[in-house]
DNA sequence: CTATGGCACGGATT
DNA sequence: AATCCGTGCCATAG
């Protein structure tokens, strides 16, 4: 039912009925999730004809709602409140593609979609039903729809027990049992306590530093200084020692568990486009067969629409006022539509990316194949520019959960600087610039000399006389 | 003398 | 129209 809604609106919305619409549809297409957050909220605040219903919140009575299911308290008029929305934008919107061979976007049979537009709380709720008391699913429901962008708890938990009337303790039982879903440490009420419970349960399953729970609780500021000899000091321990622990908590945990990994960290600096969250997830679909899931980011999350109290207020009691509204009707349902149009885009387009970077996508750098944005431009039949706004400035998350910006998917020259690495990686004797071009060209890459030295220049890799004998210095 | 890095130019891409 | 990228030529470091 969800497919069939999202496929007529992607047709509908083909045509761009204006220029008005077209221009804006564009400009927004531009934007990066934080940006198109802004423009949202301002339009939001300065048009009384839009409105935002928190899908989390049931409609009515703003409880916490589980899920897809309508708030049980009112679900009298909860209903009928969904039959008049203009436009229904997720916080993610979903859908799968095919690991192989379906060739277009429009014969992807019904099947291969995930039906589920699900967002983190439903997603988290789902894993931590099971193990849940019934009658703690409610508040497990609260929990997951009080946390902020980055999956901490924003609420107190003293204040989630005064609302159900339940000692702080049983909430605090809830929690726990979140904090160990996917994303791991969701629900923690700081990032140290993410950190925490992440060591916990990676430590049943993977190899843990000794002493790395005692390093945050304790060194979190050595941590984040990088004062590692200090931190060895602290827990009695080698400087190596310290400096292990280090490496495993920036490589395997993450304060924010809603956000993607903490980005490559080298040489500890861990700051600078880190902390940006990405305009897209790309994730595996565990159970079914490996498909890969595609998620486009909203800004927001619930339901952009005409305010249906506003329009009536217009056709029922005109005023004065009354083309000034309309005007502000006419520019909400604009609105609306551009934004629709942006969603459906980006769908389309990352459908496409993810069938042709598929290998890419999963194995890394070396199965990327070369595309230009004028070649999507054409098979998806709209304007180069169309494809080269949508790109720019979006930051992607693969399911390894590394964050990089859209545009590498067109990096022309990333397919042959991952072989060169792979050559200088292999080789035992270090080879110059033109061995390797020469060992390039034999492979069917033909770049010259001298572009072998740029990429090295590139990928930070020094010339080979200087590297005679070191590793472990450069992953990417 | 050889291997590299710098500058700059032309073609491709956006 | 602006930008990016590969490449050639030349100066320089080793």
């Amino acid at each position: 039912m969800l497919n069939q809604s999202f496929r007529q609106s992607q047709e509908q919305s083909l045509r761009p009925l204006t220029t008005a619409h077209l221009a804006q549809t564009m400009s927004l297409l531009l934007l990066s999730r934080q940006e198109l957050k802004q423009k949202v909220e301002s339009e939001i605040s300065t048009n009384p004809a839009l409105e935002v219903v928190d899908m989390n919140k049931c409609p009515s009575c703003s409880r916490p709602l589980i899920g897809n299911t309508p708030c049980s308290v009112c679900r009298r008029n909860g209903d009928n409140v969904d039959d008049t929305p203009i436009i229904f934008i997720s916080s993610r919107s979903d859908f799968v593609g095919s690991s192989s061979n379906s060739q277009s976007a429009d014969d992807i049979s019904p099947d291969e979609i995930t039906p589920a537009r699900e967002d983190l709380h439903s997603y988290v709720l789902r894993q931590a039903a099971p193990d849940l008391e019934t009658q703690d699913i409610p508040i497990a429901a609260h929990i997951l729809s009080s946390l902020d962008d980055d999956g901490l708890l924003s609420v107190p938990i003293v204040e989630i027990a005064q609302y159900h009337h339940v000692p702080i303790s049983r909430i605090e039982k809830v929690n726990e049992l979140i904090k160990r879903c996917e994303p791991v440490g969701v629900g923690s009420t700081s990032p140290l306590e993410a950190l925490l419970v992440q060591t916990d349960v990676l430590s049943e399953t993977n190899y843990v530093p000794p002493l790395a729970s005692r390093a945050i609780t304790e060194g979190m500021e050595l941590l984040s200084r990088h004062s590692y000899t200090e931190l060895g000091r602290l827990l009695s321990i080698s400087t190596d020692d310290a400096l292990e622990i280090a490496r495993f908590i920036s490589e395997n945990l993450n304060p924010y568990p809603a956000r993607s990994h903490w980005g490559n960290i080298r040489d500890g600096r861990a700051s600078k486009q880190d902390y940006q969250s990405p305009d897209v997830i790309i994730s595996i679909l565990n159970h079914p067969k490996q498909n890969l899931v595609v998620e486009i980011i909203s800004p927001y999350t619930g339901r952009l629409r005409i305010n249906q109290l506003f329009r009536d207020a217009i056709r029922e009691a005109p005023s004065e006022n009354a083309e000034k509204w309309q005007a502000d009707l006419e520019k909400a349902s604009l609105l609306i539509k551009c934004l629709q149009q942006r969603n459906n885009t980006l769908v389309r387009l990352m459908h496409l990316l993810v069938e042709i970077q598929h290998d890419f996508i999963l194995q890394g750098d070396i199965h990327l194949v070369p595309i230009t944005r004028a070649s999507l431009a054409d098979k998806l039949n709209v304007h180069e520019s169309t494809i080269s706004r949508a790109v720019s400035g979006k930051m992607l998350q693969l399911p390894n959960k590394s964050l990089i910006p859209m545009s590498k998917l067109f990096d022309r020259s990333l397919r042959i600087r991952a072989e060169m690495i792979n050559i200088i990686l292999e080789e035992i004797k270090p080879l110059n610039d033109s061995q390797i071009a020469d060992i390039l060209n034999e492979r069917g890459f033909s770049i010259a000399r001298r572009t072998v030295a740029k990429y090295r220049a590139i990928e930070g890799i020094l010339a080979s006389r200087m590297r005679r004998s070191m590793h472990s210095s450069n992953p990417e």
